[in-house]
DNA sequence: CACTGGATAGAGCGTTCGTTCTAGTGCTGT
DNA sequence: ACAGCACTAGAACGAACGCTCTATCCAGTG
């Protein structure tokens, strides 16, 4: 993953634009050629990297998702040292996001999750391995912090499900208030663990 | 909306049906003559009676959608008089239900909700004013019991994020628990509210 | 009984989908 | 120089899409 050293592969092209897309159109309503043309690729080019077609792209989309808001959590998190500052503070920073891209850049795999529910596809796995460990991260720096096991791990459990509602509640609505709001409940809410 | 005295109308079944293919598959997922072909009608009838097209059809759905889950809603927490016992006995009943269908009948209006975000669409509309509307419901329960309007506006927000949000991780890891959790935890930030 | 208008029925339109296929390009090692 | 390979390029296929169209059915009315 380099960032700034080299030109991204045209591997890379696709997997960015497809996850991009899927954020925000779902994996139905995203088209392999529109993949192709964003990413600046043709289609012969996208069926070369990965033979297995749309699904094959969507589940690395996917787990490219999952590592880059992976990163942004940890990220968040690591700044603050109290818990409960640093849940307010990530769900601030993810309102800021999304205001910034009108809206649209939400959780990038919860649309594609609602669609792939009753399949056993891949994707589906890949969709649940996000979430559990966007929890694991939570729970991790919960565990830092004091929490007990089992506290730790059913909070980082809510924690995500509240981020990840409230930052759809704020894209349909258009607004950073549900963020904000949850950010402060969550707080509140661990602060209630303390001593 | 005769319940038991005469057979459904076509044109109900058809909103019924696209209700619940919405809510499983989506918007872009969920094609005209599946919806015609599972509520036993034709697509002249379709279109007899949504000669909107898809969209109106879609439209239809999600306020029947909308008007269902506050039902739910507002039986959940009638039942209960204290409101953190009646929000985690809501969820524990969403919990059930998630189960029962097989994870798949989720939160009505969220995966169309995702996929029509960056439009100007009546059904971005339809969506916004559900999520609102649901709020409302639990605002006033709030009220009732003695919340301030600030704190019950701010707590019945995140309310409905963290339920809709812990709705979507239950299905996508089927098991009862992130929706048991979040119950949990929602019943103990309300309690942080008392006296 | 003829007629009217709501409701039903489905063939078929143009378009787009995911995928396959063949052909061509540019770089690498020898 | 040339073979070999990774990659690019886009035409073409069958299937499915949303939608339009005409035809038929049938209860209610004059």
């Amino acid at each position: 993953m380099s960032l700034y050293s080299a030109p991204p592969s045209t591997r890379e092209r696709i997997v960015v634009c497809a996850a991009r897309l899927i954020q925000r159109q779902g994996y139905v309503g995203t088209g392999i050629k529109q993949i192709a043309q964003e990413a600046q690729a043709t289609l012969g080019s996208v069926y070369h990297f990965f033979p297995g077609g749309k699904e094959t792209v969507a589940v690395a989309a996917i787990k490219h998702g999952e590592k880059e808001f992976a990163w942004l959590l940890k990220d968040a998190l690591r700044r603050e040292d109290d818990p409960a500052a640093a849940v307010e503070s990530c769900a601030a920073e993810l309102a800021v996001g999304l205001r910034e891209s009108g809206w649209l850049d939400g959780c990038p795999i919860t649309a594609a999750a609602l669609e792939t529910l009753g399949t056993d596809s891949e994707m589906q796995r890949a969709c649940a391995d996000a979430l559990q460990r966007w929890e694991g991260v939570v729970e991790e720096k919960l565990l830092a912090s004091g929490f007990t096991a089992e506290d730790a791990a059913e909070v980082a459990t809510t924690v995500i499900s509240t981020l990840e509602g409230a930052e759809v509640t704020a894209q349909v609505r258009r607004s950073e208030e549900p963020l904000r709001a949850a950010g402060r409940q969550l707080a509140r809410l661990l602060r209630t663990y303390e001593a």
